[in-house]
DNA sequence: ACAGGCATGTAAATAGTTACATGATTCG
DNA sequence: CGAATCATGTAACTATTTACATGCCTGT
C-alpha cells in the first residue's frame, strides 16, 4: 500500500494522541512547516482515505454544537508508520530562491549582489527569532525529545545560514571596494 | 506579465549565450538543480511559452541532420531577468524527510533513531563529494564569480548538515548507554 | 552492431497551494 | 456586538515528476 509523504506526516501527528485534522494543520504549522509543509486542502482528504484504509479511526467528538471528528491512530496505522519511519529517507529537496538569484547575480551590477545576500540574511534572522519563540514549548515535552531536537537544528542551520550570508557579503563588499580603488 | 519561477531559471540559464533546451537541463542538473531543479516536462514548454511572451528567441542550428534550436535571451528578456532579480526572493522551502522522521522517532526504540540520523549523514557525505566534485568545473568561470559562491556554499552547508548529525547521533549514544547502565 | 549521449517533446499522474464557503464558539 | 479562533471541507489552479516515444550521432 502506497502513501503519499503526506499521510506519514498525519499518521506521526496522530501516533500519540487522537486529534482533529484542525489540529494537526496547527501542530504542523507550528513544527514540521520547515521542512515539510501541508495544508488543508491535503490534510482533509489524506483523513478521509486514511480512515478509509484503516490507517486510523475518526471518532466524533463535538464541542458543544460544533462538530467535531478527532482521529486516532490504529494498529495498522502505526505499523505502517514504524515502517515508514525504518525506510531511509529519500526526498532531500530545497527551493531558495534567493540561491538562485544569488547563482545569476552576475547579470546585476556588483552592489546588487550584496542586496540579494542580505534579504537572504535577514530573512535567515527572522527564522532564527520564529523557531527560537517556539523553543519553550516544545521544551516541556519530556517524554519525547525529537521534536526538540529537530527545532534546535532547525534554529542552528538558520543561524548556519545567516552568517553565511554575512560572510559572503563583506567578501562582496572588500572586492568592489577594491576594484573601486584601482 | 507573471511569470512561473522555473521561467526565471531558463531566462538566467541563457542570459550569457544562447543554449538548447537539452543543454539548459544538463546545465540545471549540474548547478541549480541543488535548489532549483527542472525538468524536461517543464523546460520545453516553458521555452515555447517565452518564446511567445517575446523573452526568448529561438534558431534552428542543427548539428549534422540532427535538428536542434537554441534559445538567446532578447532584449525584454534581459529586463524581465533583471527586474525579478531586484526582487526579494520570497520561496523559501525544503522538504527533508530525514527531519520529518526524526522528528516523530519517538514513536520507535531509542536505537532506530540514530539509524536515521545515520543515513541523513550519510546523504549529506555524499553531497559534498558530489559538489566537491563540480567544483573545479565551477572554477575556471572566471567573469562570473557567483556560481561558485553558491556552489561553495552548497559545500559548506552540506558539510555543516552532516557534522550536525553526527553530534545528535553521539548525544543519543550518551543518553541510551546512560539509560542502560541505570 | 550497439551503447551512450544528444535532442525534443508529450501524457498522465501526483502534489501542493490558494481561496473560498459555511457555521459555531469564545472573549473582550 | 464584533473579532478571533475553532472546525470542516471543496474547487480551481499551479507546479512538478515520471515515464515514454522518437530519432540522430559518435565512439568502440
Amino acid at each position: 500500500m502506497e502513501l503519499s509523504p503526506t499521510a506519514y506526516v498525519i499518521l506521526g501527528m496522530v501516533s500519540r494522541e487522537p486529534r482533529s485534522g484542525y489540529e494537526i494543520k496547527a501542530l504542523v504549522d507550528d513544527s514540521t512547516r520547515f521542512f515539510w509543509a501541508a495544508s488543508y486542502g491535503q490534510i482533509y482528504p489524506e483523513l478521509k482515505r486514511l480512515s478509509e484504509a484503516g490507517l486510523v479511526e475518526g471518532v466524533d467528538e463535538p464541542r458543544g454544537e460544533r462538530k467535531r471528528t478527532v482521529y486516532a491512530i490504529t494498529p495498522d496505522g502505526e505499523q505502517a508508520l514504524k515502517d515508514w519511519l525504518r525506510q531511509p529517507p529519500t526526498t532531500y529537496e530545497m527551493r531558495e530562491e534567493g540561491l538562485l538569484k544569488l547563482f545569476f547575480a552576475g547579470v546585476l551590477p556588483p552592489e546588487e549582489a550584496a542586496t540579494i545576500l542580505a534579504s537572504m540574511r535577514e530573512h535567515r534572522r527572522e527564522m532564527v527569532e520564529r523557531l527560537q519563540a517556539i523553543e519553550p514549548k516544545a521544551k516541556d515535552n519530556d517524554d519525547d525529545p525529537f521534536p526538540l531536537m529537530v527545532l534546535r537544528g532547525g534554529i542552528e542551520f538558520n543561524q548556519w545560514f545567516a552568517e553565511w550570508c554575512e560572510r559572503m557579503e563583506s567578501q562582496l563588499l572588500a572586492q568592489t571596494s577594491q576594484e573601486g580603488s584601482n
